[in-house]
DNA sequence: TTGTAAGCGTTATCAT
DNA sequence: ATGATAACGCTTACAA
């Protein structure tokens, strides 16, 4: 019987290994019909038989038959995969940037799948290899330049994260540093600050520096490099490291402006160690307003960013990418942070 | 020219909508070759003329062309998707778990598509009701019972996280709370406490309150519900709600122990708020081991729990699962706790 | 080096 | 109500 079916069966080796799984066409064998009844019966379509269906319900249950999802992806059309890339899972900052993705992908039926590129361009890389062929567009963070990007892109969307259109000519979403800089500067010029230094958290210029040299010079306060340190982790162990350098080669600073909030946090620590009190001798003032911030001691100071809507934002870009329209850059499509004054400073 | 292919080209109604994706045909006929030889130019295989590889490629370039990742993962086997579904990605302990599954799974070569449910039981459903279409086994927190699973699964293999094997019959990896529970007891006992109160997190008596209430009753402690308040939120402002509650049913406890690190939290903030001081009036005792236990003030005692080795480990059990393998459950394959004394008891 | 043909597992269309 | 047949877009033999 079934003679002309000439599947491999497997070689009944081990007992119980991996065995081929179940096609539409070993259900249908088994209940006696189609596969097209079968598809019919699964995908509970009307037009059949109740007593026929169940029958194939039951085969399929035996052979612990699921569609493919690959089958059906190629035949129905539809479903959109977005990639997310995010440096740091251990930061609360990208747990909720993630949450904005998923919820605006989620509301247009599109799935995520997330890589955690541990800050690591290599593996930045390798992520949009995998995903290049996985995904239908990528979100992310990403420290590489455009052309390298294209290189892994292999022609598929990408949407940046927190770039400016000056760092990239690719779709981004930005936050407005200046802005926020600005607002957080001014209140330390009104607390009566003259010598206020920063905890850098890149090497370049990035944007939230370049805001704080530009607000520090308009007020004519004193700055060079020796003003600003640089923070080798985006950690509270690398704000309290920068901290006792920054210290170190500015004593007299009154006031500092910290690249994050884990940052400012360790910058905090560092200062109460070295018999600062925060905010009377030294203010702090963060950047991105976790909720982390209103636990400590004290309460943190920060330029509030909304993270989520960062995230839906760059789903928000994705659809635009895949419309065709014209994509945005990350000053035209940005997120504005706002000042919440706590104690700290 | 081509007069048999009639194709249906879009109507070109919208002047930049998004057109049909290109197929490798398009690009063959294009570059003038055969599909074939497309395929082995985009796979750069050898046996190819680098002349007409580069030709078939700058015709892919020219339409844009990706390869369908369903055709190809209809043919070439092996492409798992795992999903991952997550109750609060605001709270620090989820994104870590999380972690430990993205890597995990990385180092096999799976993808993750993740969803978060936002601890909302019909959410979680919602969720297995598209991972069963789309991805190859599901870890995940659920709170159904088996059978309503079951329906959703439609066979999906599935691996539930923090669930003992009293709790469920499906593969699943736990959190050792009575081991844990006990060095904590222990360790209040040693304090001299004699009057403890727990913050529960969930209605039902789960894993944390049995073994709480075993180790009280084993030393003979003094306690009945009203020594244990449920917090409506697992979050700082679900422990200072309980905590009121709590010192208003039972003024007189010395020490309380916390359903997790958030709500002990809340429990110190609340008490600290009505004048008792931490931990001399009341200790605080936290359940997770989150870094934030580290910041705030007092640090918070916490019975750790190694976060990525449970995601890490969900990952494996689905491999088990995948291989044929007998499951573990959440005895079998768990994570437990360890006593991390701080300030706050 | 290149092309032809067969299949991967599903669903849609059109008969029956 | 059910079945045949033709796609869907790609890769892997096997020929040429």
């Amino acid at each position: 019987m079934w003679s002309d079916n000439q599947q491999r069966e497997p070689q009944d080796g081990a007992p119980d290994g991996p065995r081929r799984r179940a096609t539409i066409h070993d259900v249908a064998r088994l209940a006696g019909v189609s596969r097209q009844t079968v598809s019919r019966a699964v995908n509970d379509k009307g037009e059949i038989d109740p007593a026929t269906k169940e029958r194939v319900l039951e085969a399929a249950r035996l052979l612990d038959y699921r569609p493919s999802r690959f089958a059906r992806g190629l035949v129905r059309k539809g479903t959109v995969t977005v990639g997310l890339v995010i440096p740091d899972l251990k930061n609360p900052f990208f747990p909720e940037v993630a949450a904005g993705v998923l919820e605006a992908a989620e509301q247009r039926g599109w799935q995520v799948v997330v890589w955690d590129s541990r800050i690591d361009e290599a593996r930045e890389r390798e992520a949009l290899d995998v995903l290049s062929h996985q995904a239908d567009a990528v979100v992310g963070y990403f420290k590489d330049p455009d052309d390298v990007l294209t290189q892994h892109l292999g022609g598929m969307p990408l949407v940046l994260l927190e770039r400016g259109p000056q760092q990239t000519g690719f779709a981004a979403v930005g936050i407005d540093a200046a802005a926020g800089v600005a607002q957080g500067i001014a209140h330390l010029l009104d607390a009566g600050h003259r010598r206020i230094g920063m905890l850098d958290g890149v090497h370049g210029p990035g944007p939230r520096r370049l805001a704080f040299l530009e607000q520090v010079r308009r007020h004519g306060l004193p700055v060079d490099e020796s003003w600003i340190a640089m923070c080798a982790e985006h950690s509270v162990a690398g704000g309290e490291a920068g901290m006792d350098q920054l210290l170190d080669a500015q004593p007299e600073i009154t006031a500092v402006f910290a690249f994050n909030d884990l940052i400012a946090i360790g910058a905090v620590r560092a200062a109460r160690r070295r018999g600062r009190r925060v905010p009377e001798d030294l203010a702090v003032l963060g950047f991105d307003g976790l909720a982390l911030g209103e636990l400590v001691e004290p309460a943190l100071t920060t330029l509030h960013i909304d993270k989520r809507q960062l995230g839906r934002l760059a789903v928000e870009q994705v659809a635009r990418l895949r419309a065709g329209e014209e994509p945005m850059n990350g000053t035209e499509a940005s997120v504005v942070p706002e000042l919440v004054v706590r104690a700290s400073a």
